[in-house]
DNA sequence: GAGTTCACCCGAAACGATTTGGGAAGTCAA
DNA sequence: TTGACTTCCCAAATCGTTTCGGGTGAACTC
């Protein structure tokens, strides 16, 4: 027999009037709901989710993939991100779920699983690629969903995301008014719309300097990726004179290969990253970096998703949030 | 209607049959069941998973949850482990979830809804405490459940370690053999497993070479923490000439201190942490480390639940996996 | 005192799959 | 030809909740 059912027969009640006063609806009787509440509390019940969610129609659950391929690991500042939008999705009933995927097969079968199997009732995506098709399945099957960082076609969706392009445009011009006139990039995957709108920012800062393009290395968007572009780039006729990274582990990278060539960075060559990872404050020299000056992007993303869930139009729920510089020593001018 | 119900209709089957036929039973004609695979993958049929799992009475799903408590994040090497493991538990059907929990009293709530309420059929514990109350808890309502971290009575319950202790004896004993004899020791807070063992085995090295306990320093297990206790011990009247850290992220902190001195790692004062972070290969100079001498924690994490979930002694399911040490420069020789 | 309104409660019908317990043909052996 | 087996399929029960659509008294109104 089910909880409920017991629960409903030891205090005499039907289980419409137990299910109702645990929900808290009005039509129970003050006193029948606080002994039920009693009731249910000591002897640990809670509904079956499988059953409450089928009745319900809905999951009661909300959905992030965490794309994992092997040995290459995302910043692990989105599990911060995440953890604080759980908290609020929490305050709403609702769970938040993290599945890792390894590719990014495996991670279209798991949507598939998710949302046509109805597991959970709205989607999170991270690390979103200028053409997604995650975020093209999701719009074709309708389900509510909020993304972290933008697509090719962000007016369609609801977003946030931090404006790289200008923090990428502000550190160019800040190296050029360092005096800076070989100014590097080392891009990330440009798939991935962060590292084609921090590249898009690399360029508009050179072309406000007269500045030109020539160097830029395109590295996988982790240390070893760093470590390889600096090198290349240390290695060119016209060597850089600084060096701006897609991201911290680029530029934790990046700044290995300078000591290995007996370069001091912020004196002899300028590094900057962005991220503001914790390990970048202790990297000699400290790391200069930025990072979206918003010590809540968990709970708006959460606080956009429910209201997408409550039915608010995307268009309304477009977020570019600033990027702060993070100036510590590798950007020069105490070198 | 029900997408099965539409489906059997389409077909002109009985909504058993294609249920049957989707679930690969042999009483199915063949060329039948090649038609309902056929019509079902035209559709994207997926079952509803609430109520396949209120009927199966079971979820099919497995959990973990992510201790983030803000501003202290574990190593992302869960991470990868977790991947793994997801990718094994998907061979057979099996859903891992990760839920992040950002206090104590939060977790052991999510645990209640999850276990208590049907939601996953079988638990990871990740970041294990010697008395650990979500292994008493598990225990107690007879779920499944795998520990990555021994506890306080491991001969109870199935789980997957690092030999930690004998890791931080080898590395005590590499320190003296080089010639040490103040070797100090960054610990974590001592409730968590790894840190007690980690901390036990420094001292049976230094027991081993009959050397003083004397140097330790109790640290927040990050960059922060690492830091702090190296500028401590480094203050102390006798100071140590070699830092055993509990993690790298610690060691990472603790290079910066030696780095702020004027100290080099490997040279003036020798340095070896624990987990091979990405990063610590580069550090200046590059961290000598140590780590699970295992590529597959992950999946063997999820073959011992899947074992766990057939019914076997989870005293036959327990390992410990030797540490290997990771020399890179600061520990010394080629200072 | 007949009608209305409230405040509380309940029986039974969902929700969408899986599973139980056959049943109707067809095949085979004697 | 008959009975026993197979093979392939199906109707109905079931999982544990929530919710729809009342129902029963007591209080209140005129």
């Amino acid at each position: 027999m089910s909880k409920l059912k017991q629960l409903a027969q030891t205090l005499g009640l039907s289980t419409t009037t137990v299910s109702r006063a645990l929900d808290g609806y009005s039509d129970v009787a003050p006193a029948t709901r606080e002994r039920v509440r009693a009731a249910a509390q000591a002897i640990n019940y809670r509904p079956n989710s499988a059953a409450r969610s089928l009745r319900r129609r809905r999951a009661e659950a909300v959905a992030v993939t965490l794309p994992l391929e092997p040995g290459r690991v995302g910043p692990p500042v989105f599990l911060n991100i995440l953890a604080a939008c759980s908290q609020r999705l929490a305050e709403e009933g609702l769970d938040l779920m993290l599945l890792p995927t390894t590719s990014p097969a495996a991670e279209m079968e798991t949507y598939r699983r998710l949302i046509d199997g109805g597991r959970a009732d709205a989607v999170i995506v991270v690390r979103t690629r200028l053409e997604d098709e995650r975020v093209t399945f999701l719009k074709e099957r309708g389900i509510p969903f909020v993304t972290h960082g933008r697509t090719e076609r962000p007016e369609d969706h609801a977003f946030i995301d931090g404006d790289g392009e200008s923090g990428f445009r502000d550190a160019t011009r800040l190296l050029a008014a360092l005096g800076h006139r070989r100014i590097a990039h080392i891009s990330a995957p440009q798939a991935l719309t962060f590292a084609h709108l921090r590249r898009k920012g690399w360029l508009g800062g050179l072309a406000d300097e007269g500045l030109p393009d020539a160097l830029e290395y395109a590295a996988q968007p982790n240390e070893a990726g760093g470590y390889e572009a600096a090198k290349w780039l240390l290695d060119q006729p016209q060597a850089p004179t600084s060096l701006l990274c897609a991201t911290d582990s680029i530029a934790i990278g990046a700044l290995s290969a300078l000591k290995e060539r007996g370069l001091v960075a912020g004196r002899d060559v300028a590094v900057i990253g962005h991220d503001n990872l914790p390990s970048g404050a202790y990297t000699d020299p400290p790391l200069s970096t930025m990072e979206i000056a918003a010590p809540d992007v968990g709970r708006r993303l959460a606080d956009m998703l429910i209201a997408r869930l409550g039915g608010r139009d995307p268009r309304e729920l477009q977020t570019i949030l600033p990027v702060r510089q993070v100036p510590r020593a590798t950007h020069g001018p105490e070198g």
